[in-house]
DNA sequence: GACCAGGTAGCCC
DNA sequence: GGGCTACATGGT
């Protein structure tokens, strides 16, 4: 893990479409307007400047790799928003609205545990509660004299009990988040398993199996998009 | 201090 | 299968 930079072009890129659209919980804007973030093992801010995007922080490999996955840069959303457009007013009218979205590809076993926790819950709530979570089960990366926190692994989210998940305020979640969690540590069901699934119904099937995690269409879309990398 | 929140499971009919 | 309700907390 080592400190590093990237500055790109900007294009169909806008940091507020991005990560203001509630597609994220770890991204936090900061008094310049960029934004501080954690996911998986990297810490990166990121800021506009003279129409490029530069970015900066911790990262677990090379950077422009990272970036490249994390931010969905092989896909072309010039030719995908071109498209969408012209198939009704409403589309339309979408896109001009969050032209510079890009849709993360966030980390599978983190969405799932997240959206377990939103249920019947408020952004700014369920972003604290992630990050007690990251915080006392997660590892700590240090960069710019802050301390961050990765999202705990299934086993290190293991080590939670019922009680210690209360006590983090997951209120009457903490035990759909240990079965799930214990459910994938004794290997009931696999992120690999679900990756390997292409059929949107077959995840579905799946995925209803775990507690507290019927899944709206707005989720599964998320999820058949995270487990398809 | 009441009301609500990115919902869902467990009832009842 | 559809309609109702409880659910733990914290934010507003």
């Amino acid at each position: 893990m080592k400190k590093q930079k990237l500055v790109l072009d900007k294009i169909d890129f806008e940091l507020s479409h991005i990560f203001e659209c509630g597609q994220c919980f770890r991204w936090h804007k900061q008094e310049d307007n960029s934004y501080t973030g954690v996911f998986e093992n990297n810490v990166l801010n990121i800021k506009e400047k003279d129409n490029s995007i530069i970015f900066e922080g911790i990262c677990n490999g090379e950077i422009s790799q990272v970036v490249e996955s994390y931010f969905d840069m092989t896909t072309d959303y010039g030719v995908i928003k071109n498209k969408l457009s012209h198939i009704d007013n409403y589309l339309e009218k979408s896109i001009q609205f969050g032209y510079g979205i890009r849709i993360l590809r966030q980390d599978l076993w983190e969405t799932i545990i997240s959206f377990i926790i939103s249920a019947n819950n408020n952004i700014p709530r369920i972003q604290k509660i992630i990050e007690r979570i990251s915080k006392e089960y997660g590892a700590p990366i240090t960069w710019q004299n802050n301390t961050y926190y990765t999202f705990p692994t299934i086993q290190q989210l293991g080590k939670a009990n019922m009680q210690d998940l209360r006590n983090l305020g997951l209120g009457f979640r903490d035990k759909y988040v240990y079965e799930t969690t214990q459910k994938f540590l004794r290997g009931d069901i696999t992120l690999k398993e679900l990756r390997s699934i292409k059929d949107a119904k077959e995840i579905k099937k799946k995925l209803e199996g775990l507690p507290r995690n019927r899944l709206k269409s707005c989720r599964l879309h998320f999820i058949v998009w995270y487990a398809s990398f």
